[in-house]
RNA sequence: GGGAGGGUAGCGAAGUGGCUAAACGCGGCUGACUGUAACUCAGUUCCUUAACGGUUCGGCAGUUCGAAUCUGCCCCCUCCCA
């Protein structure tokens, strides 16, 4: 009989907060472990982050995964046999998983468009016609492009795929909105959310115990950047039972923070709350100082496969450092700098038309930037430990974003 | 010595009279990427320009209103037979 850690029980301590800020320092406890944060979430969609064994995500310092119920419905099956996600995974400790709702704005309104930060003028929605993805009160009918298979996730849906997979948090079932759509859509799809969310604790009360060990749930806060559908829904939110927030939607830059503020003012400051989707320095930063406890993103791996890696000094292109024997950043502790890789070499690697190569390269550098983002969340905590957080914030921004903060 | 096939932009390779400054691929250069339809995608790549314009398809000379494309000669490469 396996025994789960702390008492099979979910729960979150603070341990110090920024004065006069929403953030804290804290333990998030889960039956698989515990997450000091704030930290950061390795992305592995299928149950495995790309490129990136479950012992070099150990050797990074990671602490949790974040998987994908809609990406492993179909394995969900599978994975309940096998004793839940962390032992099926081979991670074995604290997971996440996200609802799928992701995917109903990345395969409707956002079919085959940028997640976009800065650039709300420009952005404008997929066709109805030519969507994957089609919202409804019941759910969302969508087809999957990898599996070419026609599909229904509901609320219920995502509970009980969620709760076969079995990770230690699960989310309740959302709709992302995009940030080319109308005040008037979000009401709609914002009241839409918060049925859904009624829904999700309903179901999800049936299932959370089924793999003998007790699986939590966040409700997912939406609205948009209006402050009235922000601060409506978190007070909402905050009567039901949920057991920590994931903080959703797509954000214009400059405004995160005030977003952030809005929902954290709202919620009860004694549950964890999950920054969805976002890790640039920054953002991690502003997040933190903002309430958010947890992040999760695949910009560090994939940015890393695309040759972006980060530096203390701002994100350099490797494909710019030919013959350069410089390391990626030499204040940095990731395996890859310990091993003494340079760019010149990483540049090699990644120019390769080898297969063998260009996964070395993946590999490699997607360890350095995680380890990048997650050092970037163990200094943050430190300082906030250490009351210099927000010392600590401005030194750090200076440095990695010269001419922008 | 005889026979055959070729020489197109940095490289490979289409094109075989006007819609061709010349498809496509690679390489090069820019730029994107944030709950992973993403080991991806979007530009750009003869010279010059804000636009215009200029010079090209081994070389030279022709035919033609018009040639990378047709003709003649020359140079070079590959293969086969002696």
């Amino acid at each position: 009989m396996t025994t789960y850690k702390n008492d099979n029980k979910f729960s979150f301590e603070i341990i110090k907060e920024i004065p006069g800020k929403l953030g804290r320092a804290g333990i998030i406890h889960t039956p698989h472990g515990d997450i000091h944060t704030p930290a950061f979430m390795c992305v592995g969609t299928n149950g495995q982050v790309r490129f990136v064994s479950m012992e070099e995500l150990k050797s990074v310092n990671a602490q949790a995964m974040l998987s994908n119920g809609y990406h492993l419905r179909n394995t969900s099956y599978e994975i309940a046999e096998n004793g839940g996600l962390a032992a099926w995974s081979g991670w074995d400790g604290p997971t996440l998983t996200d609802s799928g709702g992701f995917q109903v704005m990345s395969l409707g309104s956002g079919l085959g468009k940028v997640v976009s930060m800065d650039r709300e003028k420009e952005v404008v929605n997929t066709d109805p016609q030519d969507r994957l993805a089609h919202v409804c009160e019941d759910g969302v009918y969508f087809h999957d492009p990898f599996t070419d298979q026609d599909d229904f996730i509901g609320p219920e849906e995502s509970m009980q795929i969620q709760c076969r997979i079995g990770a230690d948090i699960h989310m309740a079932y959302d709709e992302l909105t995009s940030l080319a759509d109308s005040y008037e859509y979000n009401v709609e799809a914002l009241a839409r959310t918060e049925r859904w969310a009624i829904r999700s604790i309903e179901e999800h009360k049936k299932h959370c115990d089924d793999l003998g060990y007790h699986q939590s749930l966040y409700g997912v806060i939406q609205g948009g950047r209006w402050e009235d559908l922000r601060r409506s829904t978190s007070k909402k939110f905050a009567q039901m039972e949920f057991d920590g927030y994931g903080l959703g939607g797509a954000f214009l830059k400059e405004s995160l923070g005030e977003i952030l503020r809005w929902c954290c003012e709202e919620l009860p400051k004694n549950k964890p709350r999950h920054l969805l989707g976002l890790s640039h320095p920054d953002d991690i930063l502003i997040g933190t100082e903002m309430g958010a406890d947890t992040f999760d993103c695949v910009a560090p791996t994939r940015e890393a496969r695309h040759g972006k890696l980060y530096t203390k000094y701002g994100p350099i292109a490797i494909s710019k450092f030919a013959d350069s024997d410089e390391l990626i950043d030499n204040t940095c502790d990731c395996p890859t700098c310990k091993a003494g890789w340079t760019r010149g070499q990483l540049r090699a690697l990644y120019k390769s038309q080898k297969l063998e190569d260009k996964h070395q390269y993946n590999n490699l550098t997607s360890i350095h930037n995680l380890r990048f983002i997650i050092r970037l969340t163990e200094e943050a905590r430190e300082a906030i430990l250490n009351g210099n957080f927000e010392e600590y914030k401005k030194e750090f921004l200076k440095n990695y974003y010269p001419n922008k903060y």
